[in-house]
DNA sequence: CATATATGCAATCATTCGGTTTCGCAAATT
DNA sequence: AATTTGCGAAACCGAATGATTGCATATATG
């Protein structure tokens, strides 16, 4: 089972537990609450994203915080760089265009 | 089939096909030159691209160009934008730390 | 017009995914 | 000590995924 930040992300559930998490660490009880399906199912989510490192557990008794590593997060932004460099680039050509229609003016 | 970035992305093959004609359009035959599998399979991938708009096909006579939609790229940077509000906050946490540190010095 | 090329589409298949249910275990509570 | 609570693991199931193979279609090329 090779876990990527990639495929954790493209399910709405996990994306769902890592924004509602990503403030303040929760259990997987008061996850789940906030959800239509059952513990077990968020536990299996939350299994996958500790496995990709994007959450971490801290153990408080019989209780388990899950805190999103928000450092792994940073990942994704890296992998978007790349496309930043191109989407300024064209915004810049667009620019240029309305430049030439108005000395056309 | 409900499509959308994230489970677009979620391939690695996707992402390289991305990331191969994010700066200059390709066909199908000359994109599956990259990879190991076959020719259909891109054509899948592609298919999957297109529908949730990440890509643009240009017919010219009988081969299809397939360009990246480099706005669409973009929501997954709005996506991204709700946390890095805090891994910038996080970051301000441990420079407070730091300067405490060199205070007790 | 016959053939080669570029492409999409449908059927099929093994694998993975996301969910439920059942169970076991350790920590709290009584 | 007995019970409740919080949790993960395993077994199971239907649906989705990614790949292959075979076929159909449209555009070039001889």
């Amino acid at each position: 089972m090779r876990r990527d930040i990639f495929q954790a992300i493209a399910d709405p559930t996990r994306r769902a537990i890592i924004t509602l998490i990503a403030l303040q660490s929760m259990t997987p009880n008061a996850i789940a609450e906030h959800f239509d399906t059952s513990r077990q199912a968020i536990s299996k989510h939350l299994r996958i994203l500790t496995e990709c490192e994007l959450v971490q557990q801290k153990q408080e008794g019989r209780e388990i915080y899950y805190q999103l590593e928000i450092n792994k997060m940073k990942e994704l932004d890296k992998w978007l760089e790349q496309f930043r460099a191109i989407w300024e680039d064209r915004f810049n050509e667009l620019d240029n265009v309305l430049v030439n229609l108005k000395k056309k003016k």
